[in-house]
DNA sequence: TGTACATCAGTGAACGCGCGTTCACTGATGTAC
DNA sequence: TGTACATCAGTGAACGCGCGTTCACTGATGTAC
């Protein structure tokens, strides 16, 4: 398909690829230009040609890895039947992900990217990972006393109750302070801790 | 008080205290022994004397993080009238201390220190911090639908119930995600936010 | 169809940097007698 | 009270390492004519 020679031929994606496989091998700390280039096999001055910089080649290896876990979440979902279960489906996919893709987990949400803004790819598949989220709370009502509040703010505050939850959850597993699956299932199971949604059918 | 001179005499409380300084003023990325110890004003081996390590320095400093985690959430809550409110000022010291201390934030729950059982000072620390919110957890009682617990059963699911949802708002905060205090107060307060839980008093 | 040339993609040596650790050392302190 | 000596705490030079970036380069590809 390509010569082998001198030129790669598909070295962006080569790289990106290069970069998830380090995470799941040697984590974080592993994140290097010359780790990844070494990896694919090629000059580590290369990836110059194709990112900005470190910072560049990390920006694109979180925005993949933000496009994964919303299709993986999104998989689970579709796959449960609708109402509690599709919620169940998400949270155990949002945490699923923290934990099985700890180092990944780490660098998407890493404070580099703190100017998300001026990082147009990574905030697209950000944006892309809460959308399943939020569509998983379009179909909950949330009860609770207090004052009314429009329908914009009360959707948005569900959805980002749920976020706070799960990312919680997540985040917890992630950094080792919660015991999951010590055998084989959750200390407490995703539904019994979550509160009490209101949901159709 | 103490001679200038060679020995410092207080070295090891001086180190930490330096670790606080940089973590606010450089974040974790500051943070070597190298620039603790020029902080100090002491050649970058002498921390060798005093701590194992780079790793137990860091640990160190980030039980001093717990504890003053601890505390700032412990006086917030004491300064509340009984009640609600109390759970209120536990959460926005939990979420207050992520956002101002967010360097220390990181550090306290980095999984470099995955195997807390071998770092007592740590462990302990951690647990006091945990303990105020158990101490409010105490005082609620969590109305669900579902299956009876035992009473210790029931403690503990309402203590990471509470654990989670704080503790997600607080990394969401920390990681630039969450928008908070855009113009002096949060976007939702946590109490709109907060599940329902039935308080006494 | 062939030639000239611009552009693109990857090379590899070199640079300077900060890091944690080691090592033989030395100055200060404390204790035994 | 004084002396000898062990112990403790801090020094500073040296080591090797991996890092991101720069730079002049070169091999391959594509395009104009």
């Amino acid at each position: 398909m390509h010569k082998k020679n001198y030129h790669h031929g598909d070295l962006k994606p080569a790289l990106i690829q290069a970069g998830l496989d380090i995470l799941e091998e040697e984590g974080l700390e592993g994140l290097s230009m010359r780790a990844i280039a070494a990896r694919v096999g090629v000059s580590h001055t290369a990836p110059k040609n194709h990112f900005d910089g470190l910072h560049g080649l990390l920006s694109a290896i979180a925005a993949e890895g933000f496009r994964r876990h919303a299709a993986e979440m999104q998989k689970d979902v579709e796959d449960a039947p609708p109402g509690r279960e599709r919620l169940d489906a998400a949270c155990v996919g949002y945490i699923k992900f923290a934990r099985e893709h700890g180092a990944m987990f780490r660098l998407m949400f890493s404070p580099r990217f703190n100017k998300k803004a001026e990082e147009e790819e990574l905030a697209t598949a950000a944006a892309s990972s809460y959308g399943v989220l939020r569509g998983i709370a379009e179909g909950l009502n949330w009860q609770r006393p207090g004052p009314e509040l429009s329908p914009e703010l009360e959707a948005m505050r569900t959805e980002l109750m749920l976020w706070v939850f799960v990312h919680g959850y997540a985040s917890l597993v992630n950094e080792g302070q919660m015991p999951a699956d010590p055998d084989g299932k959750p200390l407490f199971d995703v539904l019994e801790l979550m509160p009490q949604f209101d949901y159709g059918n």
